[in-house]
DNA sequence: GAGCAATCCGTTAGCGATAACATAGAAGAT
DNA sequence: ATCTTCTATGTTATCGCTAACGGATTGCTC
C-alpha cells in the first residue's frame, strides 16, 4: 500500500496540525513520536505513526530547525566534478556522514574565488553545522565568514598554508619535491612540465613550486613547459606530449600534473614506439582508478583522496556530537611514490 | 578590509535584528535592503549594507524561507558519483540554475531503492522548489512523495516507462536496438555481451534487453556474456574481454555496457594484436570524453548528459518562475551511433 | 492511604525572518 | 491651501515546529 493515500485530495501542505488532528493527539506528542524523543506510550505511539503514514506527512524541516536551532547538514565545497579526484573525495565524505545523523551538501565553485564565496554564503545561510572545504586560498570575505560561523570548519587536501580551522591533505609541494627527487636520483636531466592552464588550482602550483624547487636543489631545471585548458584531458596529453616532443626533442623524462593527461602522453609515446622509461619517463599525479587498465603502469604519486574525505567527516562528526572537543585537528597525509613501469629506479 | 570585523566578540549568532540597531532603522527595512525588495531609499540602502557588512552578517534562511513559504533548493537524485555521466549531468544542471535564483542541492542513491526513499525523505522536508531525479523506476513511496510535493518533479536519464510528472532523457531500450541493428548490418554474427552485474541499473538492463530483442528479431542471439562489479572499469574491461574470448574464441563483436569498459577491452584487443574491427568489432555506452585520447575510437552512442541536464534544470525553472505552466513534459532525446574505427560499416 | 516519583501528554512561548497592511512625510494637482 | 498620490519606513501577525515547563495519572513505598 502506498504511503499517501489522502482520503480527502487537498492541496495545502500537510503540517503537524493535521496529524495531530487525525491521531487525536496534541502536535507536541506527533513530534515526539517523529523524532523519537521523550516518553511516549506504545499505544499512542503506532496511532501517529500510522495517521502520519497514511496522510503522507513529510515533516518540514525548515520549521523543526529554526526551533531547534540545529541543522544536520554539512556544506561540502569543492572546485569541480570534472576531475574525479572530487567525486571520490565527496563519495567516501558520504560514507562516514552516513553512518551519522548528518547529512552532507555539496557545492562547486568552479576554481573562482567569487563563486566560492558566494555559494559559501549561500551554504552558511542555511546554518550548516560544519563545513569542509577544498583548499587553503579563499578571499578574505571568505575567511571572515568561516571564521565567524562558530562551526567546525575542515578545509582538506592541501595543507601548504594555514587553515581557519581544521585541516586534513597532503602536502603538495612535497609531493612535488619527492617525485622530482625520484626522477633526479633515476638519472633523468632533461624534463619537461605539462599541466594545465589554471593560475587557481593552487594544488597543481604547489606541487609545480615543489617540483622545480627540488630540480634547482640538483642543479637542474625544468627544460620545457606545455599547458593546456578545456577538452579531454587524454586527447589533451596526447597532444601536448607530441607538441613539447617536437619542440624539445631531447627531453628524457615528463612530469604531468594529472594522471589523466599522464596516461594521454603515456598512449602517445607508445604509440610512437618511444622506449618507456628507458628513452622517456613518465610520471603523473592523483593515482586515479584508472590507470589500473592502461598497457602499462603510469608513476604517480596518491593523493589519498579516500583518506581525506574519512578523515574530514570524521572530524566533523566528532565535534558536531561533542563541541567541547578541540579545534584545529591538522592531518597531514604522506603519500608515496608509485613508481608503476615508467619511472626507472637506480 | 575583512567583511566582518565585530567591535564585540559576541559568541550569540548574528540576527537581523542586530543589523537593524547598528543602522538605525527597522528589521524590516534591513530585510528589504538585503532583498533587493520594494522602495529604500539609496541613504538607508548603504547604511544598512554597510552595517551588515561591518558586521559580517548572514542572513538565516531557514528563518526567511519559513516566512516566506518559498525555498529556492531544486533537489537533484543520481545513483552514484563514480561513473563520470553523473557528475556531467550535475555540471549542466548547475550551469543553467546558476543564471536563476535557483540553486541545486546533491544527493546520491548508491541505487539503492531504499536509500533513495530516505534521502528524498530528507531532501523533501527541507520543501524544495523542485525535485531532478535519476530514472523512473522508484519505490512505491518515493513515488508517492514525489507525487504529493505538489513541486515540478523531473526524471531523468530514461524514458521507458511512465514519469511521475516531466521527464527529460534517451530509451535505453531504443539505443540498445539501435546498436544491435547496426551491429547485424555490419555483418557481424558471434556477438557477446559485457556488463555489470547491476540489477538494479535499470537502465543498463534496458539496453540489454532492446539489444537482445533486435537480435532475436534478426534471428540472432548472444552468443557470450560476462558481467563485473567493483573496481577499475579499465581493467575490469581488459579481464572480462580476456575471460569471455577465451572461453568462446569465436566471437566476432563485443557489446560493452559502458565505455570504460570498452575501452578497457579496446586495449586488451590492440595488445594482443586482435584486428579491429575486422576479427572483432566492439562498440560501448556513452559518449565519454575519454575516449577521445584512446589509440582507436571506439563506437559508442551518446547519452545526451549535458542536454538531458540541461533541459531538466530548463523544465524546474520555468515551471518555478510561472507554476500555471502545464506540467508533464515529455523530451525524448535521440542519440546517434558513433562508428567510431570499432564497428565496421557495411 | 498519604507521599512521592515516574510516566505520559499538553500548554506556552519563542526561533528569525517576511507578507500584508498601516502610516508619516514629500511632492504634485487643483 | 487642501487633497491626492507616491515614496519610504514601521507594525503586526504569522510560518511550522520544538524547548521548557506543567499537570494529570498511575504505581509504588512505608
Amino acid at each position: 500500500m502506498p504511503a499517501n493515500s489522502p482520503s480527502s485530495p487537498l492541496s495545502r501542505p500537510l503540517t503537524l496540525r493535521d496529524v495531530s488532528e487525525a491521531s487525536g493527539v496534541s502536535e507536541m506528542t506527533v513530534s515526539r513520536v517523529l523524532r523519537n524523543r521523550g516518553d511516549v506510550s506504545e499505544t499512542t505511539r503506532s496511532k501517529v505513526l500510522e495517521a502520519a503514514k497514511s496522510l503522507g506527512y513529510v515533516p518540514n524541516k525548515i520549521a523543526g530547525a529554526l526551533a531547534s536551532q540545529r541543522v544536520n547538514l554539512v556544506a561540502v565545497m569543492v572546485p569541480s566534478l570534472s576531475n574525479m579526484v572530487f567525486p571520490e573525495v565527496l563519495t567516501s565524505i558520504s560514507q562516514v556522514l552516513d553512518q551519522t545523523e548528518l547529512q552532507p551538501v555539496f557545492g562547486v565553485t568552479n576554481y573562482e574565488p567569487e563563486r566560492e564565496e558566494k555559494v559559501l554564503y549561500e551554504m552558511l545561510s542555511w546554518r550548516p553545522s560544519g563545513v569542509i572545504i577544498a583548499g587553503l586560498e579563499h578571499s578574505e570575505a571568505s575567511k571572515a565568514m568561516l571564521k565567524a560561523a562558530g562551526i567546525p570548519i575542515v578545509e582538506i587536501m592541501d595543507v601548504d598554508g594555514e587553515p581557519v580551522d581544521a585541516m586534513v591533505g597532503i602536502s603538495h609541494r612535497r609531493a612535488g619535491r619527492e617525485m622530482a627527487n625520484a626522477i633526479v636520483e633515476a638519472g633523468y636531466e632533461r624534463i619537461g612540465f605539462l599541466g594545465t592552464k589554471m593560475p587557481l588550482d593552487h594544488r597543481a602550483r604547489k606541487r609545480f613550486e615543489g617540483f622545480t624547487e627540488a630540480l634547482a636543489k640538483a642543479g637542474l631545471e625544468v627544460a620545457d613547459q606545455e599547458f593546456y585548458s578545456g577538452g579531454s584531458a587524454l586527447a589533451k596529453g596526447r597532444e601536448m606530449t607530441e607538441t613539447i616532443l617536437t619542440r624539445t626533442p631531447d627531453l628524457d623524462f615528463l612530469y604531468y600534473s594529472n594522471d589523466m593527461i599522464g596516461a594521454g602522453g603515456l598512449l602517445y609515446c607508445l604509440d610512437k614506439g618511444i622506449d618507456v622509461p628507458g628513452q622517456i619517463g613518465l610520471a603523473g599525479f592523483n593515482g586515479v582508478e584508472l590507470l589500473d587498465g592502461l598497457p602499462r603502469q603510469l608513476a604517480t604519486m596518491d593523493a589519498c583522496r579516500a583518506e581525506v574525505g574519512r578523515a574530514a567527516a570524521e572530524i566533523i562528526a566528532k565535534r558536531v556530537s561533542d563541541p567541547s572537543i578541540a579545534s584545529g585537528e591538522r592531518i597531514v597525509l604522506k603519500p608515496q611514490i608509485d613508481f608503476g613501469d615508467t619511472l626507472r629506479r637506480r
